[in-house]
DNA sequence: TTCCTTGCAAATCGTTTGCATAATG
DNA sequence: CATTATGCAAACGATTTGCAAGGAA
C-alpha cells in the first residue's frame, strides 16, 4: 500500500472513477473532477491515478498509441477498442487465462500473465455507413 | 504502398532489422545503422520504421510503458516480455487466435483481431538470484 | 525536372516532477 | 509536529514535423 494519507482529491477522483463503465483518459477525469473541485490540478490527478493503480484499487489500460485509460473496475474482464471511435469496451467474455498456460509450454522462463485486448468496430459503428 | 522511392537509409534499416531477433527500438535501429552511415538522423529512422510497419514490411510493438520496437519478422507470432531485464523474446507456441471467436460471441460489433503479448520472468534472469 | 526523402532542429503531447505551501494524522 | 498531498509550472522522453537542400525516377 502506497497511500498514507487521504485527500479530498483522491476521494473525488475515485468516485468519478466508479460512475463511469467508459474508462476515461486522465484529461476526462480531470475535466470533470474539476467542475466539483476547479482548483484541481492535473498534475494531482496523474499522481493519484498512478498512485491507486499502483495500489490495485483502479486499473491502468494501456493501449498502443492512444493515451492510457482508467478503469475503477479491478476484476478480470478483456476490453475491446473501436479502431473508428476509439471508445474501449468491457467484454462479456469467457475467461481465456489458459492461454498463459500455452504459451508456457515451449518456454525456459515464468509467465507471470498476459496482456489482451481486442479490436475492430463497435457495435454503433457497424451501423453508420 | 505508400513508399514512392527508394532510399539508402531504408534499406539498411531494413537489412539492419533483418539481422535481429531482439525487437530492437528506434534508438537501437539509429544507432546501429549510424555505424555504416553517420549522416543518417533519428527523424529518418522514425520516418522509415512507420513506413515500413504501415506497408507491413515490418511490425510495430507496443507494450504499454516501455518503446516501440520493430520486428522484420511479421509471420504471425507472440512475445513474451520480461519484467526483470525488459528483453523481448519469440514464443515458440500454438496459435491462439482464436480467442477472437470467443470474445465475439456475446459481442454486437464486428472484432477484426486482438493484441496479445506476455510477461513474467525470462530464462536468464531466473537464474539470476 | 518532378517530387520524394533527408538532415536538422524545433515542436508535440501525454505524463512526470521540483518546489513552496496546504492539509492530514 | 511530522509528513504526505497539492497546485503550479517547468521538465521529460519518445515520436513527429516543417523546412530547405539532396537524391531518385
Amino acid at each position: 500500500m502506497v497511500v498514507r494519507k487521504h485527500s479530498k482529491q483522491r476521494d473525488m477522483i475515485m468516485d468519478f472513477l466508479m460512475t463511469r463503465k467508459d474508462h476515461p483518459t486522465a484529461e476526462t477525469v480531470y475535466l470533470n473532477v474539476r467542475e466539483l473541485n476547479p482548483r484541481i490540478s492535473l498534475g494531482t490527478v496523474y499522481r493519484n491515478l498512478t498512485l491507486l493503480a499502483e495500489n490495485g484499487e483502479i486499473l491502468r489500460i494501456s493501449m498502443g498509441e492512444n493515451m492510457d485509460r482508467f478503469d475503477a473496475d479491478t476484476s478480470p474482464h478483456y476490453h475491446f477498442i473501436c479502431n473508428d471511435c476509439g471508445s474501449v469496451i468491457d467484454l462479456d467474455m469467457e475467461d481465456i487465462d489458459y492461454v498463459t498456460d500455452v504459451a508456457a509450454k515451449r518456454f525456459g522462463g515464468k509467465i507471470a500473465g498476459h496482456v489482451t485486448y481486442f479490436h475492430g468496430t463497435c457495435e454503433k459503428c457497424t451501423k453508420v455507413h
